[in-house]
DNA sequence: TACAGATATGTTGTATAGCAGATGATCGGC
DNA sequence: GCCGATCATCTGCTATACAACATATCTGTA
């Protein structure tokens, strides 16, 4: 996979001084490559791979509202609104005005949205599958760990825990400027 | 399922169906969780972690056309082009005409633009050691296992795969594993 | 050489998404 | 019943992805 072609052009080398070496851009590399994958098998649903997350919410016994609905998925408030727009002009989903609380829409799936989100589900693990058998007997263990992560940073409470880092580098090391 | 406190919060347990079992969420909670600590640490820098990442591989030995540094980053190369601008500006790097051909130009890190990169970088990992730390002994099995997913997803030959792959389910959606 | 096509970069226009602020409806405490 | 808080929505502003076109340069061919 690496070294040098007959014609001088040269090919990378694990270099642990590169971008191919950073967190970040392991993360935004897998992110963008999934989301493009993501996004064929989930065309048919409008929002693409954020319809079908927000489809998935709403097939849950206990539904959300709508703040938490955004906190959950990483999705602005403000673009929550029109994309459970498109999902209800499409009859995947409705809004349940909640009885104990009126100012609460909880977001719930039809059962045109739940069999489409159950189909969609099917395919879309047969593409994760591909994707990962690159990883070969370690894709469950990779699974596992993103897993533990990918909560542990969305919680809430991680917010402040930011603040004390970016603090504690500042002090260590300021940002020369 | 679902555990409810006093005042009607909720706090969720480990369910299947529901959306944080899903490999496009986790990823995508992990990347939004890792750039907004990134954007902290490096917001210095023009442009914060995508900033970064660009004056990362200015500081290579073989610097690249921005061509490659747009596939490589996975930036689109009109939006590459104001972030070179704010970088240059900042004197951070400079746009090297190929003398063999002048079409192209090498984005190359200036001293001040290494030095500062140097800085960041140092921060940058005391960073994600924090974040990584919930993940205990096996931190390293999950950044070597997201290296490799993230190279073959980011390599430019795996586009004609995902084709193959879409087709492949349209015809038949059958469960993996 | 002259020219046509291909490639690298830059520029413009459009759509989407995140973010801050204001508004209206509703809830809870006083 | 009044006042502040909360939820959803709406309005601008900015950043980014994407497509289409323009310009400069290179490559291959007659």
């Amino acid at each position: 996979m690496i070294g040098e072609t007959e014609n001088g052009k040269m090919k990378r080398m694990a270099d642990e001084t590169l971008v191919e070496g950073d967190l970040g851009w392991m993360l935004g590399a897998s992110f963008r490559g999934y989301a493009k994958a993501a996004g064929q098998v989930l065309s048919g649903i409008p929002g693409g791979p954020r319809g079908y997350q927000l489809l998935t919410e709403a097939t849950s016994d206990t539904p959300a509202n709508q703040g938490t609905l955004a906190q959950r998925l990483g999705i602005d408030r403000t673009v929550l609104t029109y994309l459970i727009d498109d999902l209800e002009k499409a009859g995947l989903v409705e809004r349940h005005p909640d009885p104990a609380d009126r100012r609460q829409r909880r977001i719930v799936a039809t059962a045109k949205g739940r069999a489409l989100r159950e189909d969609r589900h099917t395919a879309l693990r047969a593409m994760e599958a591909h994707l990962l058998a690159v990883l070969g007997d370690d894709a469950g263990t990779f699974q596992a760990l993103l897993c533990i992560l990918a909560r542990h940073l969305n919680s809430a409470d991680h917010h402040l825990d930011l603040c004390t880092i970016a603090e504690d580098l500042e002090r260590s090391s300021p940002t020369p400027r």
